[in-house]
Formats: C-alpha cells, structure tokens, sequence
DNA sequence: TGCTTGACTGACCGCTCGTTCAGTGGCCTG
DNA sequence: CAGGCCACTGAACGAGCGGTCAGTCAAGCA
C-alpha cells in the first residue's frame, strides 16, 4: 500500500527525462556545439534555471544524457554477446540489435556521432570536458574478445581482432546511420543480412 | 627572366600556408569548436587581425583548410580510381592510398573526423556554418560507381553499392584512424592487407 | 484561511571569443 | 633622404553564451 515512490519522485523523474529527451531533440536537430542551454529548456517546456536543478552544469547534462542512451545500447547488445551462439548468428543477432536501436532512437545519432571519436590526447578542453568516452574502446574491446574466441574455435580466419572488430562496428555503424538520413529503408532483416553476408563473405562470390 | 609569381605573391602564398598549416595543428591538439582564432594566430606567429586579411571569417578559414586536404586525399584517391585494374588490387591501392595520407598528415584527422558527418537536416546552425560538406557522399558515390562497374564485370557478387562503398570506407577509415593513436603500428602494407582481405573475403576462412 | 515551503522562473552577470579598425613601422620609390 | 603606402598589429567592441539568484506562487499544513 506504500507507493514505491513518492509523489516527489515522481515528479522528479518525469522532469528529468522531459528534460533529457528534449537535450536529444535539441542535439539531433543543431548538433552538439550549437545546442544551447536556452533552447533546450524551451524544448522540454521548462525555464533554464529548472535544468541547473538537476544538473550541476550544461556538461553533465550532456553526459548523463549520452550515458544514458548509450547504456541501452550496450545492454541490447551484451544480452547478444553473451549468448553462445555460432559466428554468423552472434553477428547477425549484433547488428540486428544495433539496428533495432538506431531506429527507435532517430535522435540519438547525432549525439552519438559527436561523442564517440577517440578523446582528444590533450590533456583538457576549453568549450567541452573531457565527456569524449572511453566507452568507445571497452566496445570494440568486448567484442574483439568474441571474436578472438571464434578465432580459437576455428569458426574464423586469423586476423588481428581489434581491427577486426573496429572495422565491423564502424563498417556497420556506416550503414545503419545512412538508414535514418533515407526516405524509406529496406527491411531491418535485409540490412542486417547484407551487413553480415560482408563481414564474413565480404564481397567474393559464394558458391 | 620574369619571376612567375612577385614576391607579394610569395609571400602571401607563404602566409596563407602558415596558417592553415597551424589551424590544423590547433585543431588536432584541441578539436574543432575548442580551436580559438587567438591560438591560431599564436601558433602561426600572426596578429589575430593578420588572419582576417586572408579569409573572410572563422568558418572560411576553416572551410579552406579542410577542403585543402581534403583535395589532396581525393586526388591520390582518384588517380586510383580512374586506373583500370583488377577489384583486388585496386582495394589495395585505394587503401594504401588513403592510409599513406594520413600517415603524412597526422594532424589532419581530428578535422576530418568533425567534418564528415552527415549535414544537420536543419536550415543553418549557428555556432558553425554549413560547414559540413556533401564531399564525403560524393566520395562514396564515386566508390559506388567503381564497385558496381565491379559487379557489371563479375567480379564480385551483387550487393547495394552504395552500402557496400559506405562499409568500406568507414570500416577502413577505422582501422587508418586507430592507427594514429597507436604508438607503434604494424608496417603500412600489413594493414592494407587486413583490410583488403576482409573486404575480399570476409572473416571466411581461405581454401 | 493564513502561513510556510521550495520548486520553478527568467532577468541579469561575467566572460569568452570572433571581428574590427586606428595606429605603427618597415619598405619602396622618386 | 623624405614621404607615402600597406601589410601587419592588438586593444577594444559587442554578441552570445553558461550559470546565478532574488523573487513568485501554488500546494500542503496548521
């Protein structure tokens, strides 16, 4: 009969992800640099001040934002990873889970494209913190592990797996990204087929 | 007897290239939006002023800089293109190509990996300009066109061009970038094998 | 119903950075 | 050598931003 949350609670979620969905929105439409504080608010219908109430500053509401997008990512796609499927079947359940994300988050493309480039070798930026994420690498890093597994189960060739695995996440990132900038896409199921054909047919004719 | 260019020629030539020069350098150490014209200047040696006597604002100098070596990686490109030899070998060649520049302009990535994104869906920004150019779908076009003549030929099997052109230059470009990163990578030609060959053969195992 | 509380507001502040322009000094010319 | 020219300088300017905080007001309580 106790609420699990309270009323306050409540409430306070609500304006957090009002206000994170509208930082997506906003950044989607004006990229990450031009994307103001001012605007945001606007967008999630609250004044700027509202947004320093939960978030110490415009970088941690930028953070959380990416982080929190990003978590349900990787969660899709550990579920996969995990899983102890053969070679062409992990890679077709991988892509299609990333596929899967990318369409029912549209807005988060931007944001993504911004965020994930290796951070800067120096040691501190002027305009953005150091918000660049080694989340990037863990990625590729777990799933070079899977590879290297398949590897040593002979499923696969010997190939250096982290450029291997680089190569398959920003080869199917590219296509999946060109998707969403397109009227109407093939089905999900197409895409994910020719992206796993590629990775481990590549272009030869098969037999 | 006549000098083919005055020496104001020279040396406004000269400036030009200075700058550019040190807002690549400036660009690379700190990134797109964090690269004030201030350090510009610093790192070339100029007044800030002295900049705006060559291009018209922040956006041109930018603009001119990217473009500048963007021109010289297509060219390579191109003249790789525009050779009729068999698809291996031209894989080959375009990824030696692509990799050999980057190799010479280390400095240039940081600007190449803000700029190729896709252009904002939006009328204008604000902080930066319409900066982000339509060169990198040319650029996959022109790869698109060369691969489907591939496929007119048989060599190899059908697939979307223009996803298959994306794949490879993203999955490529992957592997070329964490090279940079890397403090002692393998020989140029291993990586152009790598790739080469995942781009013939996939992940699958050679007979 | 009057009072207290605190979530919310938005005008304001300080600061950064792109851009300008009056001033300067070195070079060429007559 | 005098004088004009002009590439160059950097202090100053103003726009625009992130962040603040005194004030507002609706909801809950006594």
């Amino acid at each position: 009969m106790f609420p699990l949350r309270s009323k306050e609670e409540v409430v306070q979620e609500f304006r957090i992800r009002s206000i994170q969905e509208a930082t997506m929105r906003v950044i989607s439409r004006k990229g990450m640099a031009a994307a103001t504080v001012q605007e945001i608010a606007d967008e999630a219908g609250v004044a700027k001040g509202t947004i320093y109430l939960y978030f110490r500053d415009r970088d941690e509401l930028i953070e959380k934002t990416f982080d929190g997008a990003m978590t349900q990512l990787m969660d899709r796609i550990d579920v996969v990873l995990d899983q102890d499927l053969p070679f062409e079947q992990k890679i077709r359940a991988i892509i299609g889970a990333k596929l899967g994300f990318f369409s029912d988050h549209r807005e988060f493309f931007r944001l993504y494209l911004t965020l994930r480039m290796p951070e800067g070798p120096q040691p501190r930026q002027r305009r953005q913190k150091q918000t660049c994420h080694p989340q990037y690498r863990v990625r590729a890093q777990k799933l070079a592990a899977v590879l290297k597994q398949a590897m040593e189960r002979g499923e696969i060739r010997e190939i250096d797996p982290y450029r291997l695995a680089l190569f398959i996440i920003e080869g199917s990132t590219a296509i999946i990204l060109e998707r969403l900038t397109e009227d109407s896409s093939p089905a999900d199921a197409a895409d994910v087929e020719l992206i796993a054909g590629l990775v481990v047919d590549g272009v030869r004719k098969r037999s």
